[in-house]
DNA sequence: GTTAGCACTCTATTAGTTCGAGTGCTAAGA
DNA sequence: TCTTAGCACTCGAACTAATAGAGTGCTAAC
């Protein structure tokens, strides 16, 4: 257990080490203010907090910085929030000023200044697209043997594919599989769609469609392939920034693995309710094994809709990040519900 | 003037220092295969060639290392073609077998072997959207006030855009519309769409449309932002492989550089012929002044479609990087002709 | 023109010093 | 019992020598 003045040292230490990334030494905890006590007392405290695994030393003579506890523990329990500062509101509700109604567009925005606000990188996951609904479907033929399939989404996404078709593929025949298409299948969600496909539609094809096989095959094949990821980054470069990073094999590894888009699910626990904060090893990746990923979901209506991570060095600035992160999901999702309300 | 001798330790010297990053001394220089002489008549030739500004010296007593002008009298004048290895061809001809139809999904995978092979950073520039063929337009409404534009070109691009509408708009105008949009645009470039737009379809649709107006502002008005960036890259991460690239300050600004789109016609030489090696300052930007690109470019039938560069430290691979990009040049252009001949 | 020989230069590495910030401990004071 | 002044001690950072080694330029002989 702690006493009140360990709370307040530790307290003061972590915000200090946050500040100026030097370890923190017991004369300069005197200069503090709310401190009162004598530079030996300090020190008795220090070790008291060092012994129980809250502070630790660099070398034997060294200030003490926050360990991984010490961390945690700042986070858990003596994290006073802060307002957000107008400046830094300003420029968020810049992204709703443009009258940008592509979701994506507004993601997109949202991840550049949300790196430029922190000096971090921000990694945003946009609506899951495979909840979205399709609205309309189209087939639209380029050259002999070649066609493009297009899938318009009621959110207004549109995925396109191009397919082989049968080189000498009746014109007419193509309208009919559109048609049939729509009928069946506007309103049923992308993850669906590749069931209700073969479900609703391949019957009603072999019947009206000559050659249906052919064309049905690639277009099915050409629907499969996932595309477009709905990760946006904002401020990759910005870790480049931060003293904490010098170690260039470090560096890579880190950029490796937030650029390969598989370890999204990794540093961004999809489904995670409020505001969540890894600190270090508590992060999945042993790359990040150094950094820390403050994480928070926002939605449209009542729906979980994606989430923001802010990725910094252990050292991160949680005050202000948290309550930047609380301050943007809020309005992300008051945004993006207002915009999609009509539908 | 530079003797035989010279040229040949000249290139020797090229040779072992992009190989080993190492100032090159005159007693290595005497156990390359090809040079008899002492290592005091190296001497005397490295300070010749030194003299005539083709080396330099790190310091008063160390190896020799190629300055620019040296570099640029190497790939000039002492470059010897590489057959490219079946190995890589086996790779880079990879991108083909999948069928894959589309050139954006063709480059982007291209882009990628490219960087592993060469453990640089490929930059792939796609096809100007702007030359591409409007094939198809369409509007779809998705809910009240809003609908999305769809505009698919012939080569099996399609751009889109959400857009607002008047929320009473009636559905048989949109209809009109774009029927009338069909009729006059189809077989126009993307970059003529704006004025022909305006020109030919204005007239029509204010006889048959009824609050054409708005409609008609905010569709051009959607249409009229660019987007879709053709610029594919490849291992942007390989430049912190380099060991050239040690000073973090300078590799933030590299890839900033890279990064922002704005810089790429000043990186990658639009319209030039053939294959181009910068080297150096004799790039345009000062934050590449210690990288090397070489650039080529591809085609479609007779017309030039875009450019491949890579760019690494002027201590670049050079022999090896000309080949493979003269081999994927010709690759390129030989296997997208093949693909767009039948339209 | 070529080369052996040699003095010289400069870097990189290692070891030794000093300085200062910071610690832990002890003992005296509240 | 808690607090604090005092002091010896530790360790890193910054600086100074000292040394080894790679490489050069120059001279003189071949």
């Amino acid at each position: 257990m702690l006493t009140e003045r360990q709370l307040l040292i530790l307290k003061v230490t972590v915000d200090d080490y946050i500040q100026s990334a030097q370890p923190v030494g017991s004369n300069q905890l005197t200069k503090k203010p709310g401190i009162t006590s004598s530079s030996a007392t300090i020190r008795n405290e220090l070790a008291e907090l060092e012994g129980q695994g809250y502070l630790e030393k660099t070398h034997t003579s060294s200030g003490r910085i926050p360990s991984q506890k010490g961390y945690r523990y700042y986070v858990d329990h003596l994290l006073t929030p802060n307002p957000v500062p107008q400046q830094d509101i300003v420029q968020l509700r810049s992204v709703f000023e443009e009258k940008v109604n592509e979701t994506e567009e507004i993601i997109k925005r949202s991840a550049g200044i949300l790196s430029e606000l922190t000096n971090y990188t921000s990694i945003l996951l946009g609506p899951d697209i495979r909840k979205h609904i399709v609205k309309k479907l189209s087939i639209v033929p380029l050259s002999p043997g070649v066609a493009v399939a297009i899938i318009v989404t009621d959110s207004g996404h549109v995925e396109n594919r191009v397919f082989s078709i049968p080189t000498d593929m009746d014109p007419s025949d193509i309208e009919k599989m559109v048609n049939i298409l729509n009928e069946r299948l506007i309103g049923v969600s992308l993850h669906d769609l590749h069931n209700r496909l073969e479900q609703e539609t391949l019957a009603l094809l072999r019947q009206h469609v000559e050659r249906y096989g052919e064309l049905f095959r690639t277009f099915q094949q050409a629907l499969l392939l996932p595309r477009s990821d709905n990760v946006y980054y904002g401020g990759k470069l910005n870790i480049l920034r931060q003293p904490d990073f010098h170690d260039i094999q470090k560096i890579r590894e880190l950029m490796d693995v937030m650029e390969e888009g598989k370890h999204i699910p990794e540093i961004l626990p999809i489904g995670a309710q409020g505001l969540q904060i890894r600190i270090g090893s508590e992060n999945a990746l042993a790359a990040m094994e150094d950094c820390s990923v403050i994480t928070v979901s926002y939605d449209i209506g009542d729906e979980q809709m994606g989430s923001i991570a802010i990725v910094g060095p252990k050292r991160m600035d949680y005050r202000r990040i948290v309550s930047l992160l609380d301050y943007v999901s809020s309005d992300l999702s008051k945004e993006l519900t207002r915009l999609f309300q009509g539908k």
